[in-house]
DNA sequence: ATTTCATCCTGGAGGC
DNA sequence: TGCCTCCAGGATGAAA
């Protein structure tokens, strides 16, 4: 689903395709996706005649953002997807909202199960979180994971929960959502069970570049498109193919073949390899 | 304060 | 083929 690579991916071609381009409209067609603000329908008038000035993205957060100083938050959720289309393509279902630019072209909000959510703001201040940006979550996000340095990541794991548990909580390190929570982890030989306080230092310090590796790599080859995911242009992406544990449950472990193993820890999937993870005990 | 858990939603998969 | 049930999971807000 859109994690941390999917979400960059769809920013870049989103810069490649939209940046600077005038805003001639924006529809909402659902409005229930729109958590911010009540009265959207005034904000979003605002936009028109503005220029698109930046594409950014924070954790698995899209913004764009706007000359006037406004800016729109996308969310993508599970299945969100941000296409860049002809505004007379035939518009698909599950279309949510509309942003028509002035070379007739329009980005598009499509999200079938609706778990994605925008936020409009009419001022942006990238600096100091202001009320806007408290209502959008965005301050209770955690660092970004290229941010991490490996002794704020032995901070991050002071924790009693099963790391992988942890690694998903976007309060701690925002980013990571269940595929490359279980590479990551793969990649460093850590069982996804383990308590996060109880991985010595040396694992921890893996972990941390692990981490960061695996992000960069899938950033690289456009993302993992599992089902639903598409990046602004509509392609998929090219790192399913290169994942060694997620969804691989019974399939041979890539280094030892073991069967990987599937486990259910915080009311998600993990999927590990028995014996080149080992579970670390003990706080 | 921290952590767990049900909830939102639709489409795809599997059973019969 | 068609119906039914189950399941996936990111983030949230309530509950423990």
């Amino acid at each position: 689903m859109p994690e941390l690579p999917e979400v960059e991916n769809i920013a870049q071609g989103l810069r490649h395709e939209i940046l600077k381009c005038g805003v001639t409209r924006m529809q909402v067609i659902q409005p229930a996706i729109i958590r911010f603000p009540r009265n959207w329908r005034k904000i979003t008038k605002r936009f028109v005649g503005d220029n698109i000035e930046q594409v950014a993205r924070r954790a698995k957060r899209l913004i764009i953002a706007f000359t006037g100083g406004g800016a729109i938050l996308i969310q993508l959720g599970m299945t969100g997807k941000v296409l860049v289309a002809d505004a007379d393509a035939p518009v698909v279902k599950h279309t949510h909202v509309r942003i028509r630019l002035s070379n007739g072209r329009e980005v598009r909000l499509i999200d079938p199960r609706r778990f994605g959510r925008v936020w409009f703001f009419a001022h942006l201040d990238s600096v100091h979180p202001d009320a806007e940006m408290e209502a959008a979550g965005m301050g209770r996000l955690g660092p970004e994971p290229f941010d991490v340095t490996p002794k704020k990541f032995r901070e991050i794991l002071q924790s009693s929960r099963a790391v992988k548990t942890h690694l998903l909580d976007q309060s701690r390190i925002a980013g990571l959502g269940n595929i490359y929570a279980d590479e990551s982890l793969f990649a460093a030989g850590i069982h996804p069970a383990t308590p996060a306080a109880a991985i010595p230092p040396a694992q921890a310090d893996k972990l941390c570049r692990t981490i960061k590796s695996i992000l960069r790599r899938a950033i690289r080859h456009g993302g993992t498109t599992l089902l639903d995911y598409r990046n602004a242009y509509g392609e998929m992406g090219r790192f399913l193919k290169m994942l060694k544990v997620y969804q691989r449950t019974g399939r041979p472990c890539h280094v030892c073949h073991t069967p990987i193993q599937r486990l259910v820890l915080g009311g998600r999937s993990s999927h590990y390899c028995p014996k080149c993870q080992p579970l670390f005990q003990k706080i």
